[in-house]
DNA sequence: CTTTCATATGAACAGATGTTCATGTGTTAT
DNA sequence: ATAACACATGAACATCTGTTCATATGAAAG
């Protein structure tokens, strides 16, 4: 018995072969950590609308809250959150502080996630 | 004070306009929940393992388990929830279930997130 | 038909996540 | 200075998530 890779399943030759092959081709763990993070920030419904609205245009985050039916505090928490992974940003105006996407790649990830869900 | 929206900030006429206009370009919530629902497979690493390795090459269970260190329990958990959303599909082949990615869109979503994560 | 290998699945558990509630900070107006 | 508004934040809590462990299913080999 081939001693290689006792705890492969079988086919002494072959299945070693592409196994070694993709394990190289993966990126490093950091990278897929990153990743994981960055989709996380859209796997959250209220997130999402967030990110929709600011697609449309910058907002206030009293009237992001308003728009969407959720409470400031809420919201807030949300923002900051997004504002750790660099996808909004801010500036303060008055007593508001405006919110606006900080990175172009937001509309594009959430263009490729919306053909798919549209068929 | 006009009374057309009570909770929203201030500046009477501006604000409302907009967020009249954003809250009318939002898709329905269906759609948000689909969309939050897809990009969440895509955050956690155990999945995005599995799926970097299904871009490179369908495989097995037991293989996809040996190559990421992951246990084969963990693994097919994980299996089943992509399964569920269309993600990845499998045959069977023999003893062994064979695995591969079912939507293209896999490849575009997870690219669009790399070049992001890598500046 | 019994054993072995490959995979699936349910229960249990720990840790992560998102909301609410109460309160704190900062800005403007009176 | 004080009040009112916009927003942030910490604690508490309930829920969701992902892993492990034990066990079940299903195919092939002896």
């Amino acid at each position: 018995m081939d001693e290689i890779n006792e705890l492969m399943c079988e086919e002494p030759g072959t299945h070693a072969d592409v196994v070694g092959r993709v394990r190289e081709s993966l990126p490093d763990d950091d990278t897929l950590y990153e990743l994981a993070d960055l989709f996380k920030m859209f796997g959250d419904s209220t997130r999402m609308k967030i990110m929709f609205v600011l697609m449309e245009s910058e907002m206030c985050v009293c009237d992001i809250a308003e728009l969407l039916g959720i409470s400031q505090s809420a919201i807030s928490h949300q923002l900051r959150i997004l504002k750790q992974s660099k996808l909004i940003s801010s500036r303060r105006e008055g007593k508001n502080i405006i919110c606006f996407l900080a990175d172009d790649h937001v509309r594009s990830i959430i263009g490729q996630g919306l053909s798919h869900v549209l068929e």
